[in-house]
DNA sequence: ACCTGAACACCGTTCAAGT
DNA sequence: ACCTGAACACCGTTCAAGT
């Protein structure tokens, strides 16, 4: 049974590129990236293919569509691009607009980022204002922890999503999701006083390592998920630190000292401590005030 | 014409895992991760499917025993896991030996990494001995420039490389390619003088940074190698600098203010400027000497 | 302008059968 | 023990045809 469907469809609406992004990024979230079909797809707005390769040129683009949306929502917490944040969606970029903000959100497991809001860079003060609910922080150094943590968070909740910004990262996504990034981290980057001869080369550093992280990280708790149901990620590192305590004592002898500290490793925290670390590296090679 | 046996194929020497890994990473190298083909396999080998899934349990473990070849080959001319150096092959992980060397190396663009060879951890500093053809320098920060340059190097050779390092990294990989990884960048840290306690963390920052550089950079490469069959390195670059220089001065005021670094950046060296930044920061919370 | 759905070429994987 | 190759279920994409 339930072959047709399992969404109450009530297809008044009429397929839109929105409504098909929004699909994908459902499929994706609940079953992977191979959880995206056309198949899957077509039953989840009953159409046929021919109806959606009319809004979209193909899986590709689909797949960069569904990054976008996401990334955007997840940095639109952020001071990023929002000058003009109560308007619905004005379109941002300049070529194809990008499907304003993410629908499939659902706030996950209620606990959600934490610190955010927080600051707009120094010399701009006057249009960010005192409109956070939270604490609202002002350094720099926590603008970018915020910044950092909603793309953590926002992929763990996609875990899809670091593989497509990572090595996916086609043509059209520098040129859409790459500037979204670039323009959080960078004007925290700036507000530090690092130089501007600096700010492409500490930006990069420090989106790579967030991407790099955030996606290992996503991996390993969809390879903990899947090994059980639930439980399991504490049992995941158990069993990746016993195989590391288990290589050879002559080849591998600092990957068995540090077994023990894999298995104890909250991935949040581990994760702000890299970002500290590339700060204070930023800090240190700072020009002297 | 050309349908079969494009390799002048003798097929004497019995089919055998190692002859697959190396045939499967030659057609990933060729034409990417979607080259990667049973069809193909069984052209380029002249087999059957049947013969090939005798040897390997499917595709994904084929992947991770690609991946596995090229990392150890790529960490083969560092002091990783090479107290034993001359012989062919040691048995070097616990389960299911991994394929020993990399096939398909062939020295790409003549000039290949550079430093290496370097640095053993000074408390076990009899073993290295004097053996490097080349500078062979000794201080850890070399040394870590040299696995990361390894690795750069490996990446950008197989560009596929990335992907699995990065989102496939399964748990059979966990127990594999990680450690190796782990292995080699963390005798630096080691000798560094970071305290065992921020062994892992420290490790880990650099590991994500590297792989996430790495892959971000193969993934422009090979993006540039798509748009035009060659000069296009500069192109796309050009063209990206260009599309972040049209951004709404509004929403992207930094993005646009980086857009010139952007084009004329190097991607080695700005590769190299992240280690060290990274390195800065770690050396800035060392305990006092 | 927008949608339908059969059809095409291709994929990973299986398996009865051979040697 | 090792290999063959037809067959299966599924995939992305196309396209003549409808409204």
């Amino acid at each position: 049974m339930a072959t047709r469907t399992r969404r109450s469809q009530r297809r008044t609406e009429a397929l839109s590129r929105e409504r098909i992004v929004e699909a994908a990024i459902e499929l994706l979230d609940a079953a992977g990236e191979s959880g995206l079909t056309f198949r899957a797809l077509t039953e989840r707005l009953a159409t046929g293919p021919g109806a959606i390769y009319w809004h979209v040129a193909n899986k590709g683009e689909l797949l960069g569509a569904a990054t976008d949306a996401v990334v955007a929502a997840a940095l639109a917490a952020e001071p990023a691009a929002s000058a003009k944040s109560p308007e619905p969606a004005g379109p941002a970029g300049p070529a194809e607009s990008p499907e304003a903000a993410g629908p499939a959100e659902s706030a996950g497991p209620a606990e959600a980022a934490g610190p955010a809001e927080s600051a707009e860079s120094p010399e701009a003060a006057g249009a960010a204002g005192a409109a956070g609910p939270a604490e609202s922080a002002g350094s720099p150094q926590d603008g970018i922890r915020a910044v950092a943590l909603g793309l953590f968070d926002a992929i763990e909740e996609h875990p899809w999503l670091a593989s497509q910004l990572m090595t996916q990262l086609s043509h059209s996504l520098w040129e859409t999701v790459a500037p979204r990034i670039f323009e959080s981290v960078g004007r925290q980057i700036r507000a530090l006083g690092v130089p501007e001869s600096s700010w492409f080369a500490a930006t990069s550093a420090l989106m790579h390592y967030i991407l790099g992280a955030a996606g290992q990280n996503a991996t390993n708790a969809a390879s903990a998920r899947t090994l059980g149901p639930e439980v399991d990620r504490a049992r995941f590192l158990d069993a990746a630190s016993t195989a590391w305590e288990q290589l050879d004592p002559d080849d591998y002898p600092f990957t068995r000292a540090v077994a023990g500290q894999l298995r104890g490793h909250d991935d949040r925290e581990q994760f702000l401590a890299g970002v500290d670390l590339i700060l204070a590296g930023i800090t240190a090679s700072l020009p002297a005030r």
